[in-house]
DNA sequence: CGCTATCTGGAACGATCGTCAAAGTATCGC
DNA sequence: GCGATACTTTGACGATCGTTCCAGATAGCG
C-alpha cells in the first residue's frame, strides 16, 4: 500500500525521555528532541502531534519502564520488608545511578506540568494510586501477619512510603550522596516497627 | 542628583515569585514578570541584570521568608518533638494554603534548575543545609535528654526529616489533600519514637 | 529655575520558539 | 514498471523569546 515507517517509535519516545529529564519540559526545544531522536521535525509531529503529545508519550513510557516493575515488586509475593527496602535501595540507586543528572519525569512533571496540563496531572495521580495500592495490599497483610506495626493504619503507611521516595528524588537532585540517601531510605523503614 | 528609583525592589521580587511558583523558570517570559511586577522590562534589567539575576533574588528571598523562620523556629529552644510537629505542619499548610497552586520554588528550582546553574545548586544546598543542622542540634540535644530514639543518628534522622518535607511538597502537588499530607507527616514523626 | 544625572516605559533587535505545508522518496498492489 | 499511498525531509511561517537601546520623565543640585 504505501511505504512503511522506518524509524522505530519507542525508541524515539526513549530517546526524547532523557532529553525531557535533564532540561524539563518547557526547557526543551523542538530542535532538542529532533537531535536526540534523530527525526525531522515533520515525523515527529505525524507521529505524536504537538509537543505535548510527545511529554505525554514519554511519561507513559517512563511509567511503563519504572513504576510498573516496581508494583509488579510488590506483588511478588516475597516478604513485605525485603521487596519494600529493595524499591528503595533500586530508587536511590536509579537517583545516584549515572552522573547523567537525569532527575525523576514524576517529580519532575508534578512540579512543572501538573497545574499547567490535566491530562499529566490525571497520570501522575494514577501512578502514584497504583503504587500506594499495591503497598497496601502488602502492608495491610503482612500486618495481619504480625510483621509490622499495627499502630497506624496500611493506608497512612503506604502513602507515607510513597512520599518518602519522592523526598528522596528532590534530595537527591540537590546532592547526590548515595550513603546520605540510602541512610534516609533506612530511617523510613524503621516507621514499619 | 538624580531621579531616585520609584519602585520597591522587595515588592517587585515578591510579584515575581509568584509567577516563577505558578509557572517554573522556563515557563515565565520576561512579559510575564513585567506585567507581574508592574514594571517596564528596562527597569528589570537596570536592577537585576537578567532573568536569572532576577529569579536568583526571588530564590534568595523565599529562603529568607520561609527556610530562615524555619530554622529560628527549630533553634527557639522549644520542646524538640513539638517544634518539629510544628514545622511539619506549618508545611501542610502551606502546600494546601490556597488554591493557587503556588509550588515550593525549593523543589521546583531542584528539579528543573539544579542541573543548569551552579549558582541555585549552591543556594539550595545551603538552605538544606542550615536546615538539616538545625534539625541535627535540636534532635542531638533531644537525644542526650533520652526524648526520642538513639537507633539512629541525629545526622541521619534530620536527613530523614528534611526528605520527609520534600517528599511531601512533592505528593502536595499531585494531590493537595490535607488530611491526607498531615497523616503522612505524622507517620514520619514516628521515627522519632 | 535650568542642568544634569538617573530612572522609566516601550519599541525594536536578532534568535529561537512550536508548528505545518510542500516537495521528495520509498514501498506496495497490480 | 507504474500509479497510489504513506512516510521523511526541508525550510519557512508568525509568534514569542531574552535582551538592549532610546526618548521622555523626574528628581536633586547650583
Amino acid at each position: 500500500m504505501a511505504r512503511t515507517r522506518e524509524f522505530d517509535l519507542d525508541a524515539a519516545v526513549d530517546a526524547a525521555m532523557d532529553v525531557f529529564r535533564s532540561k524539563g519540559y518547557e526547557g526543551t526545544s523542538m530542535r532538542d528532541l529532533s537531535e536526540a531522536t534523530g527525526l525531522g521535525s515533520g515525523s515527529i509531529y505525524a507521529a505524536f502531534g504537538s509537543k505535548d503529545g510527545l511529554y505525554l508519550a514519554v511519561l507513559d513510557l517512563y511509567r511503563q519502564r519504572y513504576a510498573t516493575p516496581m508494583v509488579d515488586l510488590l506483588r511478588s509475593g516475597n516478604d513485605a520488608r525485603a521487596v519494600i527496602r529493595e524499591v528503595f535501595i533500586g530508587t536511590v540507586d536509579d537517583i545516584t545511578g549515572d552522573g547523567r543528572h537525569l532527575s525523576c519525569l514524576i517529580v519532575g512533571a508534578s512540579m512543572e506540568r501538573a497545574h499547567q496540563d490535566v491530562r499529566v496531572a490525571e497520570r501522575l495521580r494514577s501512578t502514584t494510586q497504583s503504587l500506594e495500592l499495591a503497598l497496601y495490599d502488602l502492608l495491610a497483610e503482612a500486618q495481619l501477619r504480625g510483621q509490622i506495626t499495627t499502630d497506624r493504619s496500611a493506608t497512612d503507611l503506604a502513602g507515607f512510603l510513597v512520599t518518602s521516595l519522592q523526598g528522596l528524588r528532590v534530595m537527591g537532585a540537590i546532592n547526590p550522596d548515595r550513603a546520605a540517601l540510602t541512610r534516609y531510605a533506612e530511617v523510613a523503614l524503621t516507621c514499619l516497627d
